[in-house]
Formats: C-alpha cells, sequence, structure tokens
DNA sequence: TATCATGATACAAACGTTTGCACATTGGGG
DNA sequence: CCCCAATGTGCAAACGTTTGTATCATGATA
C-alpha cells in the first residue's frame, strides 16, 4: 500500500495541511518542520498521488503528443524520432510526461487529436502539423493550450514552432545559383506540406532575384517507390539538352532516390546534376556522394515546442508568439559547379 | 466550463449516483432512464473526468512505455514504429492511452521505468526489454502489472510476448544447411542483447544436429559504422580458402552492411556468400540482393503485448504467462546454394 | 498586565467520481 | 388488506490532495 500524505502528516506529528504546504516550500512553515516533514516523506518514499492533485488543481503534469498519422507511421522517418528526442529531453527536464495519440488505423488525426482533449489526462498539446488538416474547429471548445510544430497556413493566433522555410529554400536555391545553375529543379513530396509550399516560396523568389522566371513544369513531385507515373515525368525532364543541372530536393530519402534514378539515365551526382537537399539524415550522409543538406534541427524544434507549452501552462507566455529554429546548410559533396553551357 | 455529473444529473432530473451507473450500464437502472441519462450526456457533450474517477478506483486508463535507451533513441530502427503501431491498435480500440518514459539524456532506463511507475499516471507497464537492464528489483515494491517484449533470461514468473528465437536461429540455420552450406558465420550486434544470445543457441543446435562443431570464432559482432575493429576481424575471416560461405546475420542493416563490405573484398552476394538476415525491414527488401530474411512480426508482438497486459489489467489473466509470436521466413536473393567443395 | 501584531500550524471545504447501503415504490400472494 | 419481494433511486462516504480561513502561541508594545 502506497503511503499518503496523512501518513506522513501522522509520522512527522503535523497536520496534512502543513505537510502539503511544507513540500511545496510555502514560506509559512518554519525551516525546522519543513525539513523534518522532507525527512518523512522520503522515508515513507512518499510520492503524491496525481490523481487528487489534478483533481484540485485542475491540471495534470502530461502534455499529448500528436504525430501526423499517429505516432508509430511516421517515425519512420528519422525526422520524428529526432523531434521527440528534443520533446523528451525537455519534459524530463521538467517532470512532464508525454502522452502519446493512440494512432488506432480507423482514426483520423482530427479524431486523435480531440480523442486527447477530451481524455482528460493532458493539460497541453503538441501537434506535428505537417500537413493542413482540419483541427482548428475543435481546439477553442477545449480550453487547451497547444503548440504546433510546423506551422499553420493562417498561423496569427495561434502558437507555434518551426524554421523558416521560405528563407531556408532560399538558400538552398541560392547556394546553386551562386555556383553557376540556371536550370534548377524543385523536387518534393506533395504541395499539401506546410513545408513544400514555403520552401517553393524561398525557391522561386531566388530565381527571381536572380532574373529567371520560374517554371510551373519544373516543380515535381515524387517518391521513387510506388509512383512510376512521376518518374516518367521526370524521366522526360531529364532527357535532353535543356535538361536541369540542379535539383532542389526536399527530403535526403528523395534526393537518395534521386541519386539512384539519374544513374539508370546514366547521369552522375554531382558531376552532371548538383542536388541539394534537406534533413541532414545519416543515410544522407552515408549515401554518394554524401548530400549536401539543409539540417533543420529537429531536436531543436522539439525542445523549442515544449519550453513554449510547458511555458505556456506555467502562465509565462500569455499572447500567441512562434519561436524560429535556425537552420544551417552542410556542405559535402553533391553539389558542384555547373558545366559550362 | 466542462459539464460534470452533476449537470447531467440535473437536466436529467435524477441524482448523481443514477447517472453514474447509468452511464456504467448498470442493471439496476431502468431502461427508461438509462436512455435519459445517455441523451442528456450526449447532449452536454460530457466526458467524465479520469482524475475523479481513477482517485476512487485506483486505476488509469494510461499504459506506461519503455523502450530501451528512450523512446526517441531506438526509434531510428524499424523494428520499434512498428512494434508501437500494434500497441497504439490495441490501445485504441479499448480506450487506453499510452504515457511516453520521458528519455531525459542523463537517465537510466530503470531510473525511467521506476519515474513512471512512480508518476501514478500508469495501471500498468510495456517493456521493450531488449537486453538486461536492472529494473527487477523495483518493480515488486510498485504494485504495477509488467508485460515485457522480448524475454528476459529467468522469465519463469514474469508476463512476456516474444518470439521462439532460439526456433528462429535454428530455422535460419537449418536453411542454409539445406542449400548445403557448412561453413556458416553467426553475426550479431552485441551479446548482450536477448535475441543474440537465443539465436546463437538455435545456430549451434542446427550446427551439431547436422554433425557439425559450432566454432566460437565463426560468431562474430560488428556495426560496419563505427567499429573498425571488428571490420579487421571479419576481413581476415574472409580471405583465404577456408572462409565461411553463409552468415546469420541478426539484422537486415547489418546485412546490408555486410554486402558492401563483402564487395569491398571482391566477394558477391548471394554467388560467393549467403546471407540470411533478421527482421524484414524496407532496406531489406530494396537492397540487392533483396534480403532472404526472418520477419518476427513486430506488429503482433506490440499487439499481444498490449492484449496481454490489457487482459491482466482486466483480471482475465491471473498467472504469468507469454505469449508466443510466430515468425516467418521470406525467400529471396540472397541465399544460393553452396558453392561446391 | 492587557493588547496586538506576527508567525506557525490546524481545520475543513472542495475537486468529480464510484459504490455500499438505505429508502421508496410497485405489484402479487397470503 | 397487509406484508414482502423485487425493482429502481437517492444519500453520503470515500478516494488524496490543495488552499482559504481560523486558531493558537509567542514576544513586543503600550
Amino acid at each position: 500500500m502506497k503511503a499518503t500524505i496523512k501518513d506522513v502528516a501522522r509520522l512527522a506529528g503535523v497536520s496534512v495541511s502543513t505537510v502539503s504546504r511544507a513540500l511545496h516550500h510555502n514560506p509559512r512553515i518554519s525551516e525546522e518542520v519543513r525539513q523534518k516533514v522532507h525527512r518523512v516523506a522520503k522515508e515513507l518514499d512518499f510520492h503524491p498521488n496525481q490523481m487528487a492533485r489534478s483533481l484540485v488543481s485542475r491540471k495534470t503534469r502530461i502534455v499529448g503528443l500528436m504525430f501526423p498519422g499517429s505516432a508509430a507511421f511516421s517515425m519512420g522517418h528519422p525526422f520524428y524520432p529526432a523531434v521527440l528526442r528534443g520533446l523528451g529531453q525537455v519534459a524530463g527536464e521538467r517532470r512532464y510526461h508525454m502522452l502519446l495519440s493512440t494512432g488506432s488505423e480507423n482514426l483520423s488525426d482530427a479524431e486523435a487529436v480531440r480523442d486527447l482533449a477530451d481524455s482528460g489526462y493532458v493539460s497541453g498539446l503538441i501537434l506535428l502539423a505537417a500537413q493542413d488538416s482540419p483541427m482548428e474547429e475543435l481546439l477553442p471548445s477545449q480550453a487547451l493550450p497547444v503548440v504546433e510544430i510546423g506551422h499553420p497556413p493562417q498561423a496569427e493566433n495561434r502558437y507555434y514552432v518551426d524554421n523558416d522555410n521560405v528563407k531556408a529554400g532560399y538558400a538552398a536555391t541560392q547556394y546553386l545559383l551562386a555556383r553557376g545553375h540556371r536550370r534548377i529543379l524543385f523536387l518534393g513530396y506533395s504541395s499539401r506540406f506546410f513545408v513544400t509550399v514555403d520552401r517553393r516560396a524561398g525557391y522561386e523568389q531566388a530565381l527571381t532575384q536572380a532574373g529567371l522566371i520560374p517554371q510551373k513544369e519544373w516543380v515535381v513531385s515524387s517518391s521513387f517507390i510506388e509512383n512510376t507515373t512521376d518518374n516518367a515525368l521526370l524521366e522526360s525532364l531529364f532527357q535532353g539538352q535543356g535538361r536541369p543541372t540542379a535539383v532542389v530536393s526536399m527530403d535526403d530519402a528523395l534526393s537518395i532516390g534521386l541519386i539512384g534514378f539519374l544513374k539508370t539515365l546514366g547521369l552522375a551526382v554531382p558531376k552532371d546534376v548538383s542536388i541539394i537537399s534537406f534533413n541532414n539524415t545519416q543515410a544522407g550522409q552515408f549515401a554518394s556522394p554524401a548530400l549536401t543538406t539543409i539540417d533543420v534541427d529537429p531536436y531543436l524544434l522539439g525542445v523549442s515546442a515544449m519550453q513554449l507549452l510547458l511555458d505556456i501552462l506555467k502562465g509565462r507566455v500569455q499572447e500567441p508568439t512562434h519561436v524560429e529554429v535556425p537552420f544551417q546548410l552542410i556542405q559535402r559533396d553533391s553539389v558542384a559547379e555547373a558545366p559550362l553551357p
């Protein structure tokens, strides 16, 4: 049987309320009593019952985590474990716990969020908002603070943490332009993803600024796994004279797929085609050639998100804010000077 | 402000206790009242306060999850997301939630488990017990049901879910023996992992039964990333006449590393060396050659573990049990007939 | 010596449920 | 017509905390 606050009170020879205050370092308690209470508590291995505590305080020390398409699915990409590491680090330090959205197969993201909120177990929510989803309307109903990682379209009155992906897309493109490339392809997964949209804006901004006109046909999505029609499209693009000499690719996995694909067309990276990539994964580091890539620092994304949420819960943040996490361009071997025209 | 049971009672014109019983389908409540209560509850979007509920029932609808070296770290390997998917599926169906062990960097596995148990938030624990760890002594103190995935050395009075890894090791080795191989190497990560130990036993059993004598020097561990000394060892083993013609490799990632490594030695898979692998990852499926591998069904492992734990919590399982999850040998292209001697 | 401010502690209500028990209503059997 | 079983409801205690307010010493002030 676990020790309760009453046991501590009895053994310390004080009242229950005194124990409570002593453990909370309330200044109204004398140093002497405070020490004694702490000693007894330790002796009994007393841990306050969180349920009772939460019942009166109307708060828990748990935050809900919502990964797109349920945690288990997204974990396939190294980005998410890294975010999780950041989240867990801060949560652990501040003695919070993390509740995973249990992703049943037949449960939409929005339903999963609602479920988390309704459960009553969490005091706040962290949403990995990779793509647009209809969770807007149901959040106000529960009065739960929400921090999003990756920012939603209309983000004025939301709390979120993100890279400046427009700037990142710009930087990547600029890096290629500076090396003489003029025919630059933009390769992403799907325009449903926020990152794709933002980085594309940066890409077009850089092109325009260099006096080039962004071509709609040169913005392509593919996954190199299922979708053979996309690959046919890519194949036609890379045939012939006016082919791209460089690619801005939204993810290392995509880039690695691309390298293999280009090889089948007789094109070598970076000799014939340069690639600048995103996400700095281990796979990209060991690929050949090793990928020049932009590290968006998912760990820091996680750290910042959890810090922001816990600060909100503590009442230290009032107005909707966002935190920008810096990215870093990592030079390796997948980009070369553009071949002479 | 959220609706409480009192609001429902008032609006339904009955007492609080009647509402409680009505919602729990207590037979003492008349059908008429039951329906009315349910209607009002739905109308108010009433969700019972879990804290209050847990306070009296001394139970929560949360189970704690403990991944080795903290969730975020282990997620790098596709095995764990798959397990998580299974766990989440069952938890979701049965309206349970999952609390992640928040892995601060400076927190041992044992401490993390203790933290979970002490938190008071969880009613049971699922431990991904990949390797030996000193969590034995602290579990009895808390009266928390624990289900382990992957079984510990002395497993008599524990609940766990696992493959029969001895049998799996035997089957893998047998598969090679049946194709004429006699010089078979066993390649693992580290003998600290339970799976390595068990499968090795199966491996040796198969060899012995075929009239061969297991060689201690032919049980090697490597990771092909950091550890160059292991690779030197492997290199010497694969030089010269009496080299292995086949390998039993504990993981697809290891096998893929091995294929590349052998290539540098001028040896081709499966022509010169056959490989049978474990874990049936996507990487192994797309590797060249595609890996012949044993699928240990991590999803089912997760499903079974969560089912077992929830059944224990429901009081439907009394005695320590274990569940064996079947594995499956998937034939692809990394194993060939042994070359003639 | 009586009064008061000060500091330390205790009392008791409240949080939202569940559940053992008491109570009220009904209809049937004696 | 009375009693009793059966059926349906309500009362109130309990779960383990937190916290506003009351109480109690103590020593200083008048």
